[in-house]
DNA sequence: ATCAACTCGTTGCACATGCAACTAGTGCAC
DNA sequence: GTGCACTAGTTGCATGTGCAACGAGTTGAT
């Protein structure tokens, strides 16, 4: 019972709302770019991921950071894709080790038309946060970051 | 190309930091649970939050709420955490529905055991997170809230 | 040149999750 | 009371995920 338990105490709460926030964020995403372009929201993040390379492309292991996943669910996301025509594959000749991933113009395309379905979810679920009181404060702190 | 494009990027930006801090926190607790008590971030947090029922017990839907869990993982989770002897079903007398369910001394136990062990390496990640430049803000945002 | 230690990406496997369909129980209209 | 819409929790099923083991390629020491 120290003094440290305060601290304690508010990074649990702080985690509390954290995940919290993340999974109500995440669950209006889901639906919506599911139900509009049937696209998860993880995949939603490696496309948009690749095209804010701006025409170039990744690694898987980038990928996996980027979209926080390990690299078996990648190989197996970027499969799917790939079967969609959404991205490709493509070897790379200094690394004979690694692959890169590229958007291919359908993938560039659908990302295009969900974008907009991506970025509407977010401003709802970000004011339906505001509402619930426990979450509006960290809903303000992350217009200010 | 409106004024309101600004406010989107922001938002978008805000919500890839949440993701991945909320992902970098749930990775480290998911090792150190797992590994020290074989639990579960999602688990360790329904007993959390029987525990913070001080006594008292939930039903099903406020857990699944709690956890952010859909319904049927719920059933699943507390059949896991009940065949640990963990926590144990109550039916509830005035709504025949219902089942409550409610921690065990065994459950009471290890969450005991296993707090420091949260607290811990909640702590540790957020340290870790701070260094990341992408993420500082947001953990300083953290602790004011 | 060779070998060991490492990284990169893929696969087998076990498992947790969500959705949809179902049963059981409640509450309200009439 | 009868019927109807609703809620609570459980189950079958499909699917996405992580871990461990693996093959292929790289790097550096000797």
């Amino acid at each position: 019972m120290g003094i440290g338990n305060d601290a304690v105490e508010i990074r649990a709460q702080g985690w509390r709302r954290l995940a919290a926030l993340h999974g109500l964020i995440e669950a209006v995403l889901e639906k919506e770019l599911q139900g509009a372009h049937r696209l998860s929201v993880v995949e939603y993040t490696v496309l948009d991921a690749l095209s804010r390379q701006d025409g170039w492309h990744m690694r898987m292991r980038q990928l996996a950071r980027a979209a926080a996943l390990s690299s078996s669910a990648t190989t197996r996301l970027v499969t799917r894709l790939e079967e969609r025509g959404l991205l490709t594959r493509v070897l790379c000749a200094d690394d004979r080790r690694g692959i890169y991933t590229e958007l291919t113009p359908a993938g560039r395309q659908l990302l295009d038309k969900a974008r907009p379905t991506h970025d509407r979810a977010l401003e709802t679920s970000l004011t339906q946060a505001e509402q619930l009181p426990e979450l509006e404060s960290l809903v303000a702190a992350l217009h200010l970051t």
